[in-house]
DNA sequence: TATTTTTGCGTATTAAAAACACAGTTATGG
DNA sequence: CCATAACTGTGTTTTTAATACGCAAAAATA
């Protein structure tokens, strides 16, 4: 953590966070990490104290070799969720004259894409919790805005990379892959013609896990071909969903 | 401008500032703006003095309500270009720990189209320079990066809001708007479905300006028509070339 | 056991994208 | 001045993708 003493400029400088807007998928719906905010360690007062609030934090001018290792770093201090840095896509910067109390505080949001399943027990039950998109309640500082820039990023997002595949479990079926495209941009697709498509970009690698599929019923499973969609993106292939 | 003082905070803020591609078209190819770096006003010691940047500074913590005000003010006070903050679209945080040798600076990266006609008389000659897109030559900082990421970012919005319309003066020609989509994609289309494409978007309405149309050479004048456009986005439509 | 739900596979229809031909007028080069 | 090339507009045809449905088999449900 960075040290407290007495650091001296000649012109004002403005304080700089970065938070982190994490979405899990469980199956239903998507969902959003959210932590309750304790007393402040480094900023002299304390804002917003019980209330929940997007994981994140200050930078570390010295340590932090980009904003986005500071979100990463902020994230595991907050939540115990360990990304990796790559993980987080930038959303925009946030930098309203008043929205922080104490000082100018400019922050740099994210958004990151979670497996819910395999990620819930490494995150720290005491200090953070999963929130459906459409429960979260009034968040501190102006985070509420962030989370619905964040979520229209992703919307749009999902029209061009394969985020979906970050969010379901290496192993999922097909009707699992429309749920999660139906609710995160809020549609319903005609099932053979969602199928069709997807097939036809040839990301898709159909799994044997050794589950019979005794009839048409069980659904066929199906992994990411991460080579071939790599290979695709090569030759400036455009995903379109 | 800020006051110069001694400003103490207890951990170590990093310096924020704003910078902007100012994309311009001149008919036949894409250009950028760009200064010479003179003494710097505000910080201790100068950088890259003499070298090509691109325009931006220092955020002023007191009077700049956001940071695309900042870097609207400076846009003004360093190339005479007086531009709307809305107009500043913003690319992305540039951070890396290295990327400034006098202290720890974060940068918002924006970018900002005009018409170039129409204020290349505004833009103050001594300080500032139109550059042709592969005639940039080495720039300060990581500007050069942050210019071809703001390209890239041109090049997605260009398919989905009408760009091209900020770009070409008010009255323009069917092959003067195929031939800006074309310089920016980097592409060829065909002349006969690039405009019946164009003309199934209803956003064009053709102008009589007064020139008579004496053969089918004289190509038809037409203007944005930015209420249809309105309309149509507030209905959900989605442009896509 | 009868009914509903779920899944896969397929077809017909509609809309859009891509490729292409022609005619009139202006610019160009000798 | 004339022949040629270049530019613009308006179509049509062909190909491809998007959309809307039908059917059968197995599993869940009541």
């Amino acid at each position: 953590m960075a040290k407290k003493g007495q650091y001296i400029y000649e012109y004002k400088h403005p304080a700089v966070t970065a938070d982190t807007v994490v979405f899990g998928y469980d199956g239903k719906e998507l969902k959003v990490l959210l932590i309750k905010r304790g007393e402040e360690k480094e900023a002299g007062t304390s804002a917003y104290v019980g209330e929940w609030a997007l994981p994140g934090g200050f930078m570390d001018v010295d340590k932090d070799k980009t904003i986005a290792h500071t979100a990463a770093r902020e994230l595991k201090e907050e939540t115990g969720l360990k990304l990796s840095v790559k993980d987080f896509k930038e959303v925009g910067t946030f930098s309203d004259i008043d929205r922080d109390p104490r000082e100018r505080v400019i922050t740099v949001a994210h958004y990151a894409l979670v497996k819910l399943a395999e990620v819930q027990a490494d995150t720290d039950a005491d200090k953070a919790e999963w929130f459906a998109l459409d429960e979260v309640p009034k968040l501190a500082f102006d985070h509420n805005k962030i989370l619905q820039v964040a979520s229209k990023h992703l919307r749009r997002d999902i029209h061009f990379e394969p985020v979906g595949f970050d969010l379901l479990p290496g192993i999922f079926t097909m009707p699992q892959l429309q749920n999660l495209y139906e609710s995160i941009l809020g549609v319903t697709f005609d099932r053979r013609n969602f199928a069709n498509k997807m097939k036809r970009y040839n990301i898709l690698a159909e799994v044997d896990d050794g589950t019979p599929r005794r009839g048409t019923r069980t659904p066929i499973r199906y992994g990411f071909d991460k080579k071939n969609y790599d290979r695709l993106k090569e030759s400036g292939f455009q995903l379109e969903f």
